[in-house]
DNA sequence: CGAGGGTTTGAAGTGCATCAAATAGTGTGG
DNA sequence: CCACACTATTTGATGCACTTCAAACCCTCG
């Protein structure tokens, strides 16, 4: 079976721009990433583009496809240089309906993804902007239960405010206001978390989910 | 392997205010609704109750616990007598594991489900008030392209709002605005949209999803 | 050096939440 | 059938958070 998924899988690379698929085309891939940031945006009807998530290496591309009506419900750019792997839509289609424990890894794949789209909603309702910033941290630094660390923003501010849901304007107050509250140190994209315990206490009320907050996109490696 | 399932599933009844079952619980039952609605919430942090979503019949309540640790991730409480076929969740998961279309037909579900609180996101996100409304409006009355029609507000107001995640103050307001701004007629829980076309104009420009906005956990039958 | 994008700052406006209180609606016991 | 109690809903007044429009600043790169 393995064998047979990767006579299927090819390594491709994308550079900064390229587009790996638009909004309602037919799927004729799904991808692996390896490497680099591949931003993911919806149209709107009214003709607006909505950032939907930023993916890090280790998420699936694309996977809404296996599901009729087989169209990507999303388009997805590469943000900067990205490696993937690059599997046959038909190939994978073929082997999940064919390997049992396939279909059922990909059955628990899409549950811990809704998990994490659930939190979403919850921070999207229920945080302010400065604690959407501060649970954004949290999340990427894979922070401990306490102490300190400093960790860099792993993309440009404003592509990070729209992934939090927010204006560029907003995410520049907010992270200053974060800044004031919780004693955080900025230095350009350089931001360092003074104590992690108080942090969590400023970010994560209005949520349910336990901390560390698991369910979360922004992950390299996996 | 439906007599299978068939053996390990009881119709259940809840009456008004019955919890189905408790947030962090491990799994006993999944359950499939006949009728009625069932509320889902989430305990924050801070201590407060957010309501997740309200099921109407045709919904699997607790698939998520497919997925260790086994545990539910909500809340699920009667809003008025609902009927339920109960699952037995260990038979769930065997049968799951054995039986693969069974696993494809939930990885299926699972991803239109994805899709759904996708679009979740969305109207939460970009939508106003007022919009989310109409937008809930259209979406329960499973409206066509064009026409009129008058349809009931399926459940109290106070539960809409937290539905729909603003205050019952806002709700209020938002719906006289509703009204203002489409012409719809209001008479209690009675709701007569005048033209859904133009309602559709009004509410679905901030979206993505293509009319009408199909994911929609608001459905009787199915 | 100059152009252009990313980022910050300022000022004003909008939308929703919150607190408070009035009103409508519903079910109960008398 | 009515009065009462209680809840649901509406309305008013105010405040906060975020957006929007505008302009300044900064930094990189040609």
């Amino acid at each position: 079976m393995l064998a047979d998924l990767a006579a299927h899988t090819h390594q491709r690379s994308y550079a900064e721009g390229d587009t790996l698929c638009h909004q309602p085309d037919v799927a004729h891939t799904v991808w692996l990433t390896m490497s680099g940031w591949v931003k993911l945006t919806r149209e709107t009807l009214d003709g607006s583009e909505a950032v939907w998530d930023v993916l890090g290496a280790g998420h699936l591309v694309g996977l809404e496809t296996l599901m009729p009506d087989y169209r990507y419900t999303t388009r997805a750019v590469a943000v900067e240089p990205v490696t993937t792997l690059a599997i046959s839509h038909a190939a994978l289609r073929r082997i999940t309906e064919s390997h049992p424990p396939f279909a059922l890894a990909l059955l628990g794949h899409s549950l811990r993804q809704q998990e994490s789209e659930q939190l979403e909603i919850e921070h999207r309702t229920h945080q302010t902007a400065p604690q959407r910033i501060g649970c954004f941290l949290l999340r990427l630094a894979k922070a401990p239960i306490s102490g300190s660390m400093t960790l860099n923003l792993p993309f440009d501010k404003g592509l990070l405010a729209a992934r939090l849901g927010m204006q560029p304007e907003t995410f520049s107050r907010a992270l200053a206001r974060l800044k004031q509250d919780t004693g955080i140190g900025l230095q350009g994209a350089q931001v360092t978390i003074q104590d992690v315990a108080q942090m969590h206490k400023y970010v994560c009320g209005p949520c349910s989910g336990s901390y560390p907050c698991q369910p979360c996109n922004i992950e390299v490696g996996g």
